[in-house]
DNA sequence: CCGAATCCAACTAGATACTG
DNA sequence: CAGTATCTAGTTGGATTCGG
């Protein structure tokens, strides 16, 4: 009864909404939060942009990219995106070692939702950089 | 010249987040970093799935709902998505006090590609899942 | 009921130094 | 070159208390 939206488009929503976020496992905590969480966090998603743009890198060209990520933190996002099946990684038997990164197809596939939400951001960001000086405004 | 990806679809993909991350403001740093690391904190996009859903909820409501945050990083995520006008807040002068929040403009078009994210998280996690029992066994 | 303020524990991430 | 190990500063977030 508190449904008091636009009623147009809302149901959809809620369906969509109601359907992912549906507590299914056996810790009552939906399987999307631990996902979310992973890719979710500061350098997840710059590795996987500029692994995507270059489609192929070695470790420190990685780092070069991305500019600011220091390198402990650059090994730990890619040993998690790793795990993940996100990224795989391809070690050289050679002197100097040399290793490669590359998203795999499931890396690929989320490389796309990511450039959405980048683009989002770059579409609107005149209008947050408008709110947030608005809002300092009281 | 070290382009080597499959070249069907490659260049767009390049073209976009070439554009997108462009570190075009004075002060060096692409301005959509800013954004991304605000709206990809833990709460924020659970605070705009649930907002999206419901609508228009009051501060206890939306806490229910989100289940496991806490009263302070409730205020601290709604001050945060209220600043960059992501989120609207109503007061009603009433005793006790009542205050209904609910999406912007603005803060629906986020939602949209938040629900892209998570369908993708939703529609993965199995593969997700494999991966990191994969990645276990070594 | 909503939320501000303070305190403190836990986690995060950078700097640095070292290794195969 | 591509890491690992350790240490430490900084940040985050929960618990609690108080106020309008």
């Amino acid at each position: 009864m508190t449904v008091t939206i636009v009623d147009s488009q809302a149901t959809p929503v809620q369906e969509k909404i109601e359907k992912i976020f549906s507590k299914t496992d056996d810790l009552g905590v939906c399987p999307v939060r631990g996902i979310l969480d992973r890719i979710g966090d500061k350098w997840s998603y710059l590795t996987i942009i500029h692994l995507g743009n270059s489609g192929k890198l070695r470790f420190n060209e990685l780092k070069a990219q991305i500019g600011d990520i220091s390198q402990r933190m650059l090994t730990v996002t890619l040993r998690s995106l790793e795990e993940d099946g996100l990224v795989q990684r391809h070690i050289y038997a050679e002197v100097p070692p040399r290793v490669e990164y590359q998203l795999t197809a499931l890396g690929e596939s989320l490389l796309q939702r990511m450039i959405d939400l980048a683009e989002w951001a770059n579409m609107y960001k005149a209008e947050i950089v408008k709110a947030r000086s608005r809002y300092s405004k009281n």
